[in-house]
DNA sequence: GCTTGAATAGTCAAAAGTGACTAGTATCAT
DNA sequence: ATGATACTAGTCACTTTTGACTATTCAAGC
């Protein structure tokens, strides 16, 4: 569970160092390195929130005869807000969900041989995620904790459906 | 991020061992050994798709002169309906998020003195979430792989925030 | 010239989720 | 007896989120 808060936050940090457009902000948020997702809808209905506050301003471009852009950028008083945000947020601790443990919790109810079957599966989608997550630099993670955590996180549970595999492979 | 099929599953997955009443079933909701999390209104609501659906029925029982109470109950269509389910998430893989890893990301922002004393306020806190996950027995969490995990995250957490903030000790 | 796809802007109705609120009974401590 | 707390039922107005949909322009291939 991501509170509006985090995502309030992760869009602040993003105009912090850059300004962007809609269009660009949307291809950074459907990006791998994303902690928490945001849709498309959702974003602009915060952004627009966020100039309600005065967080965020807009500047409209035109470049030739294409269709006018609106850059997004943090006012002042965003960026102080986004301090803010960032104190709190890095002081608090959230609840987090795993998804995929609802139906692992139930996986006693099946047979083994098709359990075995179903993880399989699970485990050729969970290794592409750890693929398009592979591509990120020693640099980049040492600078981004949040990504590196979930890029363990990521990893770990494959090693985990690894070794839930392997037990399965014994009892069959 | 978790989706309205595996909320569904949990509750079917509640209801397939035992018959619970609203109250009942909130209480279970609210334990943490849930991993995922279903508001009370949310699990009416819910409730009441899956009784349309023809997945649950209720009937009233009373005692005494208590209020009645919905005694609520898988139909047959119910248990197959969460044989599918389980069959379906079972084999799929849901990206997540990591709330949390939102401000992690922006911590090189703030002077490493600041962000130590952050850094340690959240500790506390997940340390009180450690806390509250260290009661289940290995017997539960060997047949419950969706906890188990979820447990394991939680502490890899820790020892990954403990990590940073050791690094961080040392840049003062 | 014509189609197709990427770049650009969003909108909007519908779905999902929240939690404070209402309403009543039983039980236990003071 | 009085007040607090747990048990029991939800509801509902509000917030949040989704993703399909509408437009337009440019570049490249056929």
């Amino acid at each position: 569970m991501s509170t509006i808060n985090d995502k309030k936050l992760h869009l602040l940090g993003i105009l912090y160092s850059q300004e962007v457009h809609g269009y660009q902000l949307n291809q950074l948020l459907k990006h791998p390195a994303n902690v928490i997702r945001i849709g498309k809808g959702n974003a602009y209905k915060l952004l627009a929130k966020l100039e309600e506050d005065g967080w965020v301003s807009h500047v409209e471009e035109r470049q030739g005869n294409r269709p006018s852009r609106l850059i997004y950028s943090l006012t002042e008083s965003g960026r102080e807000a986004f301090m803010s945000l960032l104190r709190e947020g890095l002081s608090q601790s959230q609840a987090f969900e795993y998804a995929d443990g609802v139906a692992l919790n139930f996986i006693g109810l099946l047979e083994p041989q098709e359990a075995l079957l179903l993880l399989k599966e699970k485990q050729e989608r969970l290794a592409e995620r750890c693929a398009a997550l592979s591509g990120f630099s020693d640099d980049i993670r040492a600078s981004h904790p949040g990504l590196d955590f979930l890029i363990h996180q990521v990893f770990a549970e494959h090693a985990f459906l690894q070794n839930l595999i392997d037990r399965y492979q014994l009892k069959k």
